[in-house]
DNA sequence: GACTGTACGTA
DNA sequence: CGTACGTACAGTCC
């Protein structure tokens, strides 16, 4: 039996707007999303519990409809809709295009409209009918086979109103409900009814006379004020009566037969739904719906088993041989620079497949094994190799000829998803469902605490099918990074980088757990005087002062000092506005809470790291390489990449990463200005090569450019204004953002500026050409062709279309500045592997390399550095490195 | 238990 | 109303 399931957009949106808290529901640029959010968690409910086969939804034009035409004051009256709302409707009718839900609009007509004609025609058809919809109107269109589902409250709570639950509620049958309506009145439609009749009096006299026409026909004999009243505005009516009566004819111009459910657009709902900010809904989602779309596409197959003991090498001979692509998955643990591996599993991308329990390999497997990872001519494709080469590195194997990465090559594609998981790669890429359980394990976990699933025929089974998966999804993904520029930056800097980002990872950095436990101690007795002087400043009250909210009510209540910028649940208590606050009122209170955040966010970090030490007394940070956007890596479990260093007292932190035992000490090498020499080579501004070039103090020299004196007349103030608008450049710094900055007027902000572009009108030029570039290309490229794709160029919403501005023009600086030092990682560890030293890189943090030195070596690492932080790419202005050398991290700065 | 918002550390 | 991240905590919703 088909259920046709429609819905009423306009007006389940509109109650979804005023349902859910608005500022609860905006994305990070501001975009309002919750009748959006309102309207798709409704429909994902009621396409879950109805599980209709046919869905379609209508959506109301404009007011201009065959009714207002007859009735000039239909709908009059009503307040003018939000802007807030109006907006979110194309991007409703967006979620919809991408679920591959029908949407039908029609000129002149309403929702209910098209509603009613769609009904109609299923119910000719022979199909059950669900109306979803928040206008009492189309509640005479129930019968046996036509049900309403009517919000009641909020966007969860949906009545179910078939004949006898509107007879129930109204009095009357649903063949009846319009007459009740006429007589009543729509106020919300400016169609007044009867005065003095309410839905009681109206489902009486429609008892007694049978329908609107019986009451009409006998209107004489009623009675009583209200009858009096009735005579008096009959005409209102019967006008009511006609305009409420909906067309069940109207053009729709589609037939029922063409709203068939469909698969949904995968790829277009992770994009919306990422731009949506959607998260929970996304999982939601697919969480309901997965399992039901999975059988439309097929599963992934494979056809292998569990190899017998000593199986392995003849397999490898018939599969693995010269140019064949092989699909790698280990099953194991890993995180924090190590793992364990309990079976690796082998497949081609037509399913020939294999897997082994190495606890039960014979030394001849394990060689072939061996053999066969090392290979560097046998061509491995891996999903998130890094994790897996851990486990395998720690078992002596180590792994070459790694082809192709699936989660770096959708990345390089594509570099904002949000998860680059192997199912949904499998989905969207491959159009085909991963029917196994997540990834090959690999979920940092406690170190010693190593499980692997109970059922090792179906962990083996599960692993062949995403070793094919992976195989599979190679291909396709190579020829989408061919498309997109990407084969070299793949083959020659991401994949090579896997490698080098393991060693560093495995190798660690060593902590000094005593410095940490003693820095614990000591910023752990500052947040105790902290609060203790805090709480006596506002009379002994024990707030908890990490409660924004708590602090809200000391400061602008009890305290009833100033009102700081808002935010979305009530005003900041960040470290700028309280001590804003405190310049203005000297509180003590300020002065304590300020200290306390400092030394509690000092204990916090401590604690993280005494936390992240592992056995072997050093820290190993995870790098993620397919999170940022813009090509940088992050540092995570524990972030080394935000380390404090601004503050003395956070420096200290500093001296607690310390040279290992059996090396030398640690040097750090940084780039100097990497972003402003690559600003200077991209955009070609001679004055600001020139700048380079010349070897003065770069804010030295613009500012003298820009102020108009010579370099030794610029003050420190010139100097630092200049160098907060360099560096403003490139994140798209406004006049406003600058005079905020540097607390002077927008007029002086914007005179500085335009002084500036002035001087260097090849930067403006540049900043300009790379957005218009993009906007026209759709995407963005640095110096190595990494693109970054930015649809919102085109976004008529202002707020998502300057920030998606302000991502163009900085994703190609930042971005390549992300190619350089990825390169000069490269070169260094292989300059290391070639000349046979000992040290080894420990640490990346955007423009900075932290090497452990072994003992004779620190001249040549030295050197080495400067050769290959220096010379990774060539530019238009020299690349100049930085170093210092001492036993600790903080010894290393200079 | 999962999620959101605020705050804040780095480049 | 300046980009890119990760983490921690409090508070809230489910």
């Amino acid at each position: 039996m088909s259920r046709l399931l429609l819905l009423d957009g306009h007006s389940l949106a509109y109650r979804a707007f005023f349902a859910l808290p608005a500022e609860n529901f905006s994305t990070s640029t501001g975009q309002h999303t919750n009748a959006v959010y309102g309207f798709t968690a409704m429909l994902i409910n009621v396409l879950r519990d109805e599980d209709p086969t046919h869905v379609g939804v209508a959506f109301d034009i404009s007011r201009q409809t065959f009714r207002s035409e007859q009735y000039a004051e239909y709908k009059a009256g009503r307040s003018e809709t939000p802007s807030a709302f109006k907006g979110q409707i194309p991007l409703l009718k967006e979620v919809l295009d991408a679920l591959h839900i029908r949407h039908v609009e029609l000129e002149g007509y309403e929702a209910d409209d098209i509603i009613a004609t769609l009904t109609t025609q299923g119910r000719a058809a022979g199909m059950e009918v669900l109306i979803c919809s928040g206008d009492r109107d189309t509640l005479q269109l129930v019968d046996e086979g036509t049900t309403v589902l009517y919000p009641r409250k909020g966007v969860s709570d949906l009545a179910r109103m078939t004949p006898s639950a509107v007879t129930e509620k109204y009095g009357v049958g649903p063949e009846r409900y319009s007459d009740l309506a006429a007589l009543v009145g729509e106020s919300s439609d400016n169609l007044p009814g009867v005065p003095g009749v309410g839905p009681k009096t109206a489902a009486k006299w429609i008892g007694a006379y049978g329908d609107l026409e019986g009451i009409v026909a006998s209107v004489g004999e009623i009675g009583g004020k209200a009858g009096q009243s009735l005579r008096d505005h009959l005409d209102d009516v019967l006008r009511n009566r006609r305009l409420n009566r909906l067309l069940t004819d109207a053009p729709v111009g589609v037939d029922v037969s063409e709203l068939g459910r469909q698969t949904w657009d995968r790829e277009a709902v992770h994009t919306l739904f990422d731009s949506l900010e959607f998260r929970v809904l996304r999982d939601r989602l697919f969480e309901t719906f997965d399992t039901a779309q999975t059988e439309v596409s097929g599963g992934l197959a494979v056809d292998g088993e569990t190899l017998a003991p000593g199986a392995l090498s003849g397999w490898l001979a018939e599969h693995g041989g010269d140019r064949v692509r092989l699909g790698l998955d280990v099953v194991g643990a890993w995180g924090r620079g190590t793992g364990e591996v309990a079976s690796v599993a082998l497949s081609t991308a037509d399913g020939s497949a294999a897997s082994v329990d190495v606890a039960e390999m014979t030394p001849q497997d394990e060689a072939a094994l061996h053999d066969w990872l090392a290979d560097p001519t046998r061509h491995k494709v891996m999903h998130d190799a890094k994790g897996a080469s851990q486990a395998l590195g720690a078992r002596g194997w180590s792994l070459a000829g790694l082809e192709v990465d699936t989660a770096i090559a959708a990345y390089l594609v594509r570099p904002d998803q949000r998860s680059y998981d192997l199912a949904d790669l499998c989905v969207r890429h491959l159009g085909r469902e991963l029917a196994v359980e997540g990834g090959g394990g690999g979920a940092p976990q406690e170190q010693g605490v190593l499980e692997f699933t109970a059922d090792e025929d179906e962990a083996a089974q599960d692993s062949m099918v995403r070793a094919r998966a992976v195989a599979e999804l190679a291909g396709v993904l190579l020829e989408q990074v061919e498309d997109t520029g990407g084969t070299d930056l793949l083959r020659d800097v991401e994949l090579p980088l896997v490698g080098v980002l393991a060693d560093m990872e495995r190798a660690g950095i060593a902590a000094d757990m005593e410095a940490l436990t003693r820095l614990e101690a000591y910023f752990a007795d500052k947040v105790a005087q902290a609060q203790a002087d805090a709480w006596a400043a506002i009379g002994d009250e024990q707030i908890n002062l990490g409660s924004p909210k708590q602090l809200q009510a000391v400061l602008f209540d009890t305290l009833g000092l100033p009102k700081t910028r808002r935010t979305k649940t009530g005003y900041t208590t960040d470290a700028e506005a309280l001590a804003d606050l405190y310049a203005k009122t000297e509180h003590p209170f300020l002065e304590a809470l300020l200290r306390h955040r400092d030394a509690a966010r000092l204990r916090v970090t401590v604690e993280g790291l005494i936390k992240s030490v592992s056995d072997d007394g050093r820290i190993h940070t995870t790098y993620q390489q397919t999170i940022a956007a813009t090509g940088r890596l992050s540092s995570t479990d524990p972030n080394l990449q935000n380390i404090p260093i601004r503050t003395e007292e956070g420096r200290r932190i500093r001296e607690s990463f310390v040279v290992g035992q059996g090396y030398d000490c640690l040097l750090s090498a940084d780039y100097s200005q990497i972003e402003m020499r690559i600003m200077a080579h991209l955009s070609g501004d001679e004055g600001l090569i020139e700048a380079f070039r010349s070897g003065e103090d770069l804010h030295r020299f613009v500012g003298s450019r820009v102020f108009g004196v010579e370099p030794a007349e610029v003050t420190p103030e010139m100097r630092s204004k200049v160098k907060a608008m360099s560096y403003g450049l490139a994140y798209g710094l406004s006049a406003f953002g600058l005079s905020r900055q540097l607390t002077i007027s927008t007029a002086e902000a914007k005179g500085l500026m335009d002084e500036y572009f002035e001087r260097f009108g090849g930067v403006r030029d540049y900043l300009h050409e790379v957005v218009e570039r993009a906007r026209a290309t759709g995407y963005t490229e640095t110096m190595l062709g990494r693109r970054r794709y930015l649809p919102d160029l085109g976004s008529d919403n202002r707020q998502r279309r300057e920030m998606a501005e302000r991502m163009a023009l900085n994703a190609p600086i930042q971005g390549s500045a992300a190619d350089v030092v990825k390169l000069a990682m490269l070169g260094v560890h292989a300059a290391l592997e070639e000349r046979e030293l000992a040290s080894r890189v420990l640490l990346q943090v955007h423009d900075e390399l932290v090497v452990e030195v072994a003992t004779g070596e620190r001249d040549q690492v030295e050197e080495l550095l400067r050769e290959q932080m220096g010379g990774a790419l060539e530019l238009e202005v020299p690349l100049e490195v930085s170093i210092g050398a001492g036993r600790s991290w903080h010894e290393a700065a200079h």
